[in-house]
DNA sequence: AATATTTTTAAATACTTGTTTAAATCAAAT
DNA sequence: ATTTGATTTAAACAAGTATTTAAAAATATT
């Protein structure tokens, strides 16, 4: 297997199309030839540049897994930022990121539901909440009496779920506003996830910073 | 078809099996057979009772959907509760609600993408957020310089955002908790949502209630 | 230009899976 | 006891689906 311009190409229009309808249906409601069909490719050719369904999905999950909690943990993991500096910037990256991938949140969290196991091994230092950051900064801050004394997984679960919400329950945001074309409920739903940001981040810092 | 005590029984044993299933691996990655196997029945009594693999579905998520839902909705219209009141009872009561179900977020949400059209029918007046008490009561206070103005969404958005996450990203949980044995972690997850209750009360009353 | 290698295709294969059939079992009614 | 109807079962069916095969086409190498 050579790694010229077309074989790059052709790899990718797989990958790009396997992306787009896995992570619209899932792993098993996802047919193959849906996927050769929106790549417009032979089946033959999705076995021949990987090896099998599952192994195609496992490029895609591996990727879509990364992008949706990486660029958040760099940011919890970044020294130079302070504990509100880091969560300001969180909030705002992670909407900025789900905006342009809108499925990510719920196809990640479902199929990890029968795949816990797997990425243990996979993130095997990344994901540890006691390393990152942002956590001793918290601690620090509590100690000091500056910030709520709360377990940090709480602040995790309060931030990660404002941010997630709009996203996975979009749904019901489009079951409110029926009756509106699909370009003016994008507009809608990009107006409401640009103005959630800045409420996230505030009601996260009113409760934890104790003034 | 009579309905004596042993139809009955089959018939629910075919209905929690099914649920069990169905909420854990979604209606793409259920086979009848699995669902058959769970309730030690033959195949062909699935298609005697309902009618088919999707007739039998409908009637788990139409379930799934009102559990997951009505709850919270029911407590947002009684109007004899104050607002605060309502956010105080429809957090514990959605909480308690997820501790006997926690595959029902992600089990909703995901098949709700591919039935946004599907639940419009289905929930035509129950879901509509203008009549919900809950917003009424919100709107006045914010006229009042009561509440802090934003636009309701956000609220419902964070309320139910900070409430699901540890039930969607309950994987997570696992994953920060490696080690621990089945039993042990479900003691510990069971110990956070209980502790996360008050948690998100406190953090959505000390920034929507203006002192 | 001829050969070898990689890429692509159409078709076949083997397996899964939802549904149906037709017979067997069971329960109640006459 | 016999008949009737409901329930259950094993087996067959038909459609769908992931994967493989073997040949063709395209590309690179000599």
């Amino acid at each position: 297997m050579t790694a010229n311009a077309t074989d790059q190409s052709t790899e990718e229009k797989i990958k790009e199309a396997a992306r787009k309808i896995f992570l619209q249906k899932g792993f098993a409601g996802t047919k193959i030839r849906d996927i050769a069909d929106e790549a417009n490719i032979n089946i033959a050719l999705l076995n021949y540049y990987f090896r099998s369904k599952e192994k195609l999905f496992d490029a895609i999950f591996d990727e879509a897994l990364a992008e949706l909690l990486s660029g958040m943990f760099a940011i919890l993991n970044d020294k130079s930022l302070s504990f509100e500096e880091k969560i300001i910037k969180a909030v705002n990256s992670d909407i900025e990121t789900l905006k342009k991938s809108p499925f990510l949140p719920n196809f990640v969290f479902n199929e990890l539901n029968s795949k816990v196991d797997k990425i243990v091994q996979k993130f095997p230092n990344v994901l540890e909440f006691d390393n990152v950051h942002f956590v001793e900064q918290f601690n620090a801050g509590v100690a000091q009496g500056k910030y709520r004394n709360i377990h940090h997984e709480h602040v995790y679960a309060c931030m990660q779920g404002m941010i997630l919400q709009p996203f996975i329950e979009k749904s019901m945001f489009c079951f409110q506003h029926q009756g509106k074309s699909a370009e003016e409920l994008e507009v809608l739903f990009i107006e409401f996830v640009d103005n959630h940001k800045q409420i996230v981040i505030d009601m996260l810092l009113n409760y934890l910073v104790i003034r």
